[in-house]
DNA sequence: TCAATAATTGGAATTATTCTAAATAAGAAC
DNA sequence: GTTCTTATTTAGAATAATTCCAATTATTGA
């Protein structure tokens, strides 16, 4: 779709590519081109794409990759922590590799995503007896404002 | 599985059928045998089932029910504003009679959901420009007390 | 009561994801 | 650097979740 400039920018940068090498190894994991490719596409564009939409813009470079591989690197880089999963309505799930905290505004019109820092405040909520939170997935559902504009007219 | 009592308790209250009978009439559906049950199965054991437990609660009382249908119904509810939808993780999506503000406790190790009321405070933050909120969606994930005594062991 | 059409049914089709077995490649040990 | 062990990749089959379809049935308004 989205055609690249020329010069190919692949793995972001050396920072990127050293925490992904780092994370992997402390998880367990094998380094391997094809993470750090699936890394690499999730970086270029922060659309929080689906496995498929993954699959298909990282075949684009490496065209032997597999379906089955896609949902493998992804995996392996939410157990290392560098992507967030993200369920915003029925069918595909879709990945975030901003880590900070944040929430997903959702346009349940187009589904556009927009990624919103969270205010610092702690959400003080009272957790059911010993439930031991890992971490908060606030999602805001609603309409942007490309949508709501077309729908007045 | 759950045996209920002898003489069943159909449709826990008139209150909940008038205002199901409203709520359809309103959003344009018609009232149905199988609409009035689907409603009836959520109410009756709110443990947050996927579309395919409320398939089979269902039919235990209504045997000639269709999956097809089901999903028909609950889309149906959703649309009226009786029943929220809620994405928690890969998979099936879960149905939700509950219609106070409240936020989703999930257990990442058993499934268990826990709803929680919400804090009255009004979420502040800076929507995207021109986005126009209609819900929030607050997912807590981690581990229940049950499981992580479990674990311990 | 009748007509119009929304809803239901069962099954096929589609979409999203996981599984499988064989081939390959990463990393540790030598 | 070579070898070994085992994780990973691959293609395709299998499964799970949901939607679609055409024929039948039921609801609602006239």
């Amino acid at each position: 779709m989205t055609r690249l400039g020329k010069p190919m920018n692949l793995v972001a940068n050396a920072k990127f590519e050293r925490e992904l090498g780092e994370r992997l190894a402390t998880s367990g994991f094998r380094f391997t081109s094809q993470r750090r490719h699936v890394y690499d596409v999730l970086l270029q564009k922060l659309d929080h794409p689906t496995a498929d939409d993954v699959f298909m813009r990282a075949k684009r470079q490496m065209p032997e990759i597999s379906h089955a591989t896609v949902y493998n690197c992804l995996a392996a880089l939410v157990q290392c922590g560098l992507v967030r999963q993200v369920q915003l309505q029925r069918g595909a799930t879709r990945f975030c590799p901003n880590m900070e905290e944040h929430c997903h505004y959702y346009c349940d019109t187009c589904g556009a995503v927009f990624d919103v820092t969270m205010p610092a405040e702690a959400p003080a909520m009272a957790s059911p007896k010993g439930f031991q939170v890992d971490h908060y997935d606030i999602a805001v559902h609603g309409v942007c404002a490309s949508c709501a504009g077309k729908r007045k007219r």
